[in-house]
DNA sequence: CCAGATATTGTAAAACTAACACTTATTGTT
DNA sequence: AACAATAAGTGTTAGTTTTACAATATCTGG
């Protein structure tokens, strides 16, 4: 088999924007470098692709070493190929995003030694980020907007079992815009995707609210479908 | 400057689908390659990214040498990345598509010698296509399917004066299913992007249809807000 | 039992979608 | 000049979806 070689030297990354949901925010997972370039600034995860293993499989496994976590839907969104957007050569990202439930079982597991810390970060107050990250950041956040109209896609962001509230609140964090109450519910109810636990909230100092769990099966005869909020 | 040496070899590469809308049919222009791999096969036209060019760069040029067109905007749809996908060595690829008018000023120019032949082809009546082609492909066409629904971008397959009916063929031909004339007029005129030549067809044997041309300014406006068919 | 906090519920107007068929204009033919 | 052929152009109605809007119910803690 005759290779092809490259003419310049070049290679590809993964970086993932990993969307959490917490205290009524959007977050999302930076980790400090602490290495050159950009050492001591905060950078999404992400890193090189090995020679044996496919773009996805490549996230799947970033996402494992930098969090713990496995078993992710992870989603291929944009690649980032700009002339000087890595200082060390020419390295083009595949930029991923996946939406994650924080707190509950999957705590995050220490990162790898490539970064000093990694942190859940408001997206509202991102510091100044490495490469060209604002950027795949910003693009990535437009297509979970698009997509979260389109597809019920907030349920990976809330505990398995949660309310009505606080499955509105997610849509709205993410919008950006408050939506009416009984219309929201109304309509997510229609979609027939929601399965009442008959079951109230915990702890809360004013009436309990029902939860609720997300119905997989009855989720897959609306894919494809489009809903709109 | 420290440069990151890739650990095996790998570089990358663009391939275009571009569509095309011709007596009635959806089109796509396929090259027959005239080197291994895969010579005499028919493929996507594409070809490796250079040093100093982005993404976007790369895909403009490399439309303009296998076609001879310029100022066509196309996007980025996504990364085909699989281990196996090149058989010369790990070479991913970033698809792009563009809608084109066919026939009119822009004829296509001689393609490069590294194709025996480009023919603008049938979507209904693909051959075998080289590497992975036919997955790029079909992802592709998904794409501008999801597209045509929410922005109008039909026009970009029209010649710039065009009737209601022909636009309702290009909708008919991407979508797969056919539309209630009356119901399409009236929605598409609702739009206002669609400008009144005060004109009509000529050449027919039969009543002439208006022309229509596509108006941008207004078309700005639209933008962002979704549609659909 | 009262105050505070949030959950839960329905209705009416407006906008949009979907289904459906006849008349008009033009050309070419007899 | 009539007419056959062909596609253009046009409205209405019923059904569905969306939007706007506010009072009552439930629970907790003091």
């Amino acid at each position: 088999m005759i290779e092809v070689l490259p003419q310049f030297n070049s290679t590809f990354s993964i970086d993932c924007i990993l969307f959490g949901f917490d205290e009524g925010e959007l977050k999302v997972l930076l980790i400090e470098r602490n290495e050159e370039p950009f050492k001591d600034w905060w950078a999404l995860p992400g890193n090189l692709v090995s020679e044996n293993e496919s773009l996805d499989q490549s996230a799947s496994r970033i996402l494992h070493e930098l969090t713990g976590i496995e078993n992710v839907y992870m989603e291929q969104f944009y690649t980032f190929g700009d002339v000087g957007r890595h200082p060390q050569g020419r390295i083009i990202s595949v930029a991923y995003y996946a939406m994650l439930r924080l707190g509950g079982d999957k705590a995050l597991k220490p990162i790898s030694n490539y970064a000093k810390q990694a942190h859940w970060i408001n997206v509202k107050e991102l510091p100044k980020l490495a490469f060209d990250h604002q950027k795949i950041f910003d693009q990535g956040l437009e297509k979970i907007k698009r997509r979260i109209k389109h597809q019920p896609i907030a349920f990976e962001l809330l505990p398995e079992k949660f309310t009505l509230t606080q499955l509105q609140n997610v849509y709205e964090v993410i919008l950006g815009k408050k939506l009416d109450k009984r219309n929201f519910r109304k309509k997510m109810l229609s979609f027939n995707v929601l399965k009442d636990l008959n079951e109230k909230q915990k702890g809360v100092s004013f009436r309990a609210a029902t939860l609720y769990r997300f119905d997989k099966r009855k989720y897959g005869k609306l894919f494809g479908k489009e809903i709109s909020f």
